[in-house]
DNA sequence: CAGCTGACGCCAT
DNA sequence: TATGGCGCCAGCT
């Protein structure tokens, strides 16, 4: 496990409830603004016994992720609810708005 | 050392 | 808005 992979785990346990992050975010705040994949791979090394909240990752588009494994739709539609859960809203195309459920941490440049 | 893979992002159409 | 294609980088064979 590399070091990437402790910030990213890092990051992400630091959302907090009813927010999400975008994948490119979280590769940007871990040093590599274009290692989005790299963020995605980290998630999917994610020890069972380690409490992550997985859930409030989201892609650039507001969707949940692919996943096109066997697990296939199923663990798409549990980020969904889990999600749901915590008071975030899904249009009708399953795409969640950005800018108001999107955390903002070194954003807001300075004036 | 040289590929290969993947829970992605961006741009063009 | 929806696809398709290409780029990207960390970890693993």
């Amino acid at each position: 496990m590399g070091d990437f992979f402790k910030k990213v785990h890092s990051i992400v346990c630091g959302i907090p409830f009813g927010a999400v992050m975008t994948y490119g975010q979280i590769a940007g705040i871990a040093g590599n603004p274009r290692a989005s994949r790299a963020v995605g791979y980290a998630l999917r090394a994610t020890p069972e016994g380690v409490e992550l909240p997985w859930h409030r990752v989201v892609n650039s588009k507001g969707e949940v992720s692919m996943r096109r494994s066997f697990s296939g739709d199923d663990d798409r539609i549990l980020q969904r609810v889990l999600l749901e859960s915590e008071g975030v809203v899904f249009s009708e195309s399953g795409r969640i708005d950005l800018k108001k459920y999107r955390v903002r941490f070194l954003e807001h440049p300075a004036p």
